[in-house]
DNA sequence: CTCAAAATGATATGATGTAACATTCTTGGG
DNA sequence: CCCAAGAATGTTACATCATATCATTTTGAG
């Protein structure tokens, strides 16, 4: 079984457990956004689904389906680009934190990590000095990956 | 002497400092920033302009003069609402740091902070345990406010 | 003053995202 | 099984955000 099914599968299977209903359409989104590995515009997607699975979905569609996996976890909106990732932790069973997200502002490479609790409180503190209270602590860091760092070096 | 001429002269200055120049459309959009106090969309710039000071401005050049402001730093752009914000600091005399941004999310009240040195260190420890380098500590924050902490209680 | 560079204008178009209503699909109770 | 109700998807239109390109105006150094 490919990787990309066995997620699939997972994610399935994580939304049948609280009665929500991974359809064809979603499955077909989120297998996309699995295969290519890196963020994607909603056309970007309506175009990939159109070349490589011969679905045609309107970009209204998208963005509705977008929603829905974001609500299950199992995609995120990165706003500095304005585009969509498949979630990294899919077949993890823990439950998923607030994640924080490393964007290559060279490559385009996105990693999605969890920065651990200390560091969050830290910040939270930060900001609560500041007279604000962090709702949540989603972040996306422009940053280099380690591979274009070298080849720059 | 307004608070908002003052800090326009004091931009103007710190233009003039290295040989840019702050135009009078420049000022126009700089002071609807500061006279407003909160994100504005580039359209939203356009209107307020013509409203406030009768100087029809084109989207396209309210953009241009925004790419010239955020260099000079003096606008920034927040990437979560696609809005454009003043600079809480331009008449302080130090080096502008790297800002950070808490947004209410529930009356879109912005602060632009700059979080301790260290804090920020252990941040970019955190992301270089993840194999990538922090580019530019830029952070926009999913808040509340004080006031809509309290008034929610 | 003159000319080149900088700034602004005009026009078109691309990219991202949502509102509103229609249609189709799914599913559980009779 | 059948049907009604809700969920999902489709259609159309439009709102919003942003840039490309070329023309014109303004500015300031020489
Ligand atoms: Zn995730
Ligand atoms: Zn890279
Ligand atoms: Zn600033
Ligand atoms: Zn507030």
């Amino acid at each position: 079984m490919k990787n990309v099914e066995r997620i699939v599968n997972h994610a399935e299977n994580h939304c049948k457990a609280h009665g929500a209903r991974l359809t064809n359409k979603r499955k077909i989104i989120l297998s996309g956004l699995l295969e290519v590995g890196k963020a994607m515009s909603a056309y970007d997607l309506v175009d990939y689904c159109k070349d490589q699975f011969g679905e045609s979905i309107p970009a209204m569609s998208v963005y509705r389906i977008l929603d829905f996996l974001q609500e299950e976890n199992l995609v995120h909106k990165l706003s500095l680009a304005n585009k969509y990732i498949a979630c990294a932790h899919i077949t993890c069973d823990h439950a998923h934190g607030v994640p924080q997200f490393l964007i290559c502002g060279n490559c385009q490479r996105v990693e999605e990590i969890t920065i651990n609790k200390s560091t969050i409180n830290t910040l939270r503190r930060n900001v609560e000095d500041a007279g604000f209270h962090l709702v949540s602590p989603q972040l996306e860091m422009n940053c280099l990956c380690h591979d274009c760092v070298e080849h720059a070096a």
